[in-house]
DNA sequence: CGAAGTTACGTCCTACGTAACGATT
DNA sequence: AATCGTTACGTAGGACGTAACTTCG
C-alpha cells in the first residue's frame, strides 16, 4: 500500500458522466462552462486513476468503451447520492432555521 | 441562482465523518495525516457550505451538534457509496486485464 | 499550568484558460 | 476546408503546514 489511489472527487466523475450524456467531450464542455482542454485533461486523469479505459476515439469522436458503459451506472448512483446528501443537508437546515423561529432565545426547550 | 453551492467534495466529508469517528479535531487529524488547523479550516468551511452548524465546542472538545448528529448518515452514506464505486472501478479492471491475457490482440471477440 | 482549538501567514499542488498543433471526415 | 481532439504553456484558486495567540479544564 503507497497510496496510489488518490481518492477521486465528485467533479471528475460528473465530468465523465456529462460527456456519456452530451456524446462528445465538445458538447459536454459546453454544458459544463469549461473548455475541452481542461475537460479531457480531467478525463484522462480519471483514466489513470480508475485503471480503467473509459473513453476511445470513434470516427474523429470521443465516445464511451465498453467498460465505460459498464462503470457509467456506478457513477451515476455516485452523483445521484452526492445530491441526495446535498438535499438533505439543506432540509435539515431549514428544519433548524424553523426551529430557531419557535425558540428564538431558549435552544434548551424540547 | 447565484450559484452558491459550489459543489462539496467527498474529501471533506470524509474529514467530517472522521471527526464523529474520532470525538475530537485532534484526533481526527491525527488519522487522517493532518494538522489540525487544516482540519478546522475544511470544517468550517463544510459548515459555511452547508448553512449547517455541525459542531460546537462543549467542555473544551469540538462535538457534533444536534443537527451534526442528524447528517451524519447522510455523509456517511455518501462516502460508502463512493467506496463502492471505487470497488467496481476496480473490479472491472481486473475483468478487463482477464479479458485481455484471453484475447491478447483481438478485441472484436465475442 | 496543560491541552485543545483558532487565527494568521506563507507555500505547494491542482484545476482552469489561452494558444498552437495534429488528426479525421 | 472544417471540426474535434490533443498538447504546451502560463495563471489563479484551494489545500496544507508552521507558528503564535486564546480559551477552557
Amino acid at each position: 500500500m503507497i497510496g496510489l489511489e488518490a481518492t477521486v472527487e465528485l467533479r471528475t466523475f460528473r465530468y465523465f458522466v456529462a460527456v456519456a450524456d452530451a456524446g462528445s467531450v465538445n458538447a459536454a464542455a459546453q454544458a459544463l462552462h469549461l473548455t475541452q482542454p481542461s475537460l479531457a485533461r480531467q478525463l484522462h486523469r480519471l483514466e489513470r486513476r480508475l485503471g480503467l479505459p473509459l473513453l476511445e476515439l470513434r470516427g474523429g469522436r470521443t465516445v464511451l468503451t465498453e467498460v465505460g458503459h459498464q462503470f457509467l451506472p456506478y457513477a451515476r448512483a455516485l452523483l445521484a447520492t452526492a445530491d441526495a446528501t446535498q438535499v438533505a443537508a439543506r432540509l435539515l437546515a431549514a428544519n433548524l432555521r424553523a426551529e430557531e423561529q419557535l425558540t428564538p432565545e431558549d435552544e434548551t426547550a424540547a
